[in-house]
DNA sequence: GTCTATATGTTGATAGAC
DNA sequence: GTCTATCAACATATAGAC
């Protein structure tokens, strides 16, 4: 049995991808929940508590997420990466790095710390394989590891947030390129 | 002498792009020019009409800026584009697509298809010049001119946001990736 | 063109009953 | 652990005076 804390922070997860931090309220957990806003206090004492309580979650998962992904190659670790932030067009939201980073001004600074920690984690994870791609062959890329990493993680935020704004697919071509940018090349003639 | 209806329109912009749209109030702007938030309805009725004229505000300065590109090479074109994103940065913003597009669900109707045709308009200009550019062999990338436009208004319009969160000099990295991977490559020898 | 005054709704949050 | 009742603060917006 789901306890109602762990459904809380799955509808807030939620509705900070759909809406954003400052455009969702508790009203509207409650209502989804079927039980009173004063009753999301009792779990959570304030919003930035449970605004926190989501990026932890998230954080979790991603640990969580690379574990599983731990046997396959570079290049499909990379790949599963990019399908992961696919998954959440597919529920009308973006990633939360693009939900929270992009208010980030008007966060609380326990979220804005945790926000921190959740990127430096991802790009750590992201940078490695990367480079344990490219130092085996299997992987092939001009730009060092770092630059490439910093190419994916802004690609793919930035395509779930235009994939609202526009109907031209840009979430498949922008994932299909960077795919494509780091899958080793067929040899040409010449290189051989 | 500039309008009070100008002065309101800019300060909205930048209201947006630092806390985004559902975070900014009137008084914010009543207080900044020291008038009465009433007053700014009297200049725009309603919220979503203020949020209008911004994107409005916006897609003008955007074509003002191409036509003053228009003698510069590609390259330099482009380069002005990527400029363009990194002066938000300086005053603490991000672009106006990303602090939009990321509550886009939360919009008025008529802010979302403003956005529509901002993202349309820069889009096809992008493209426009990647193309001429490759095909006068002055650009150089092996992606199409569709695939790199989206890689590079993705690139700057995310880092702009992970500028915010992280310090490890994101948005530096990527714009300069970005540009080289479109300069036109020293000949090796094999291939002369 | 800006003001005062006010309406109306919603927000996050608290106290105390069950 | 969820409820009712209530709060103060703030939001957008309107009417009418100056």
């Amino acid at each position: 049995m789901i306890s109602t804390r762990k459904k809380i922070v799955v509808i807030a997860d939620q509705l900070i991808r759909a809406k954003g931090y400052n455009a969702f309220s508790y009203a509207d957990i409650a209502t989804t929940l079927n039980i009173k806003n004063a009753a999301i206090h009792y779990h959570f004492p304030s919003k930035k508590a449970l605004g926190r309580a989501v990026i932890v979650e998230s954080r979790e998962k991603f640990k969580r997420n690379t574990e599983l992904w731990d046997g396959l190659t570079s290049y499909e670790q990379v790949a599963a990466f990019v399908d992961m932030y696919s998954k959440n067009s597919k529920n009308g939201g973006i990633c939360f790095m693009g939900a929270l980073g992009s208010s980030y001004n008007t966060l609380p600074e326990e979220m804005q710390s945790e926000l921190n920690l959740a990127h430096d984690e991802i790009t750590i994870w992201l940078k490695a394989v990367l480079d344990k791609g490219k130092l085996d062959g299997e992987l092939d890329f001009e730009q060092s590891a770092e630059e490439m990493s910093n190419l994916i993680t802004s690609g793919m935020l930035a395509s779930l947030i235009l994939e609202r704004v526009s109907d031209k697919g840009v979430l498949e071509n922008v994932s299909h390129t960077l795919l494509a940018s780091i899958r080793k090349k067929k040899q040409t003639d010449h290189e051989q």
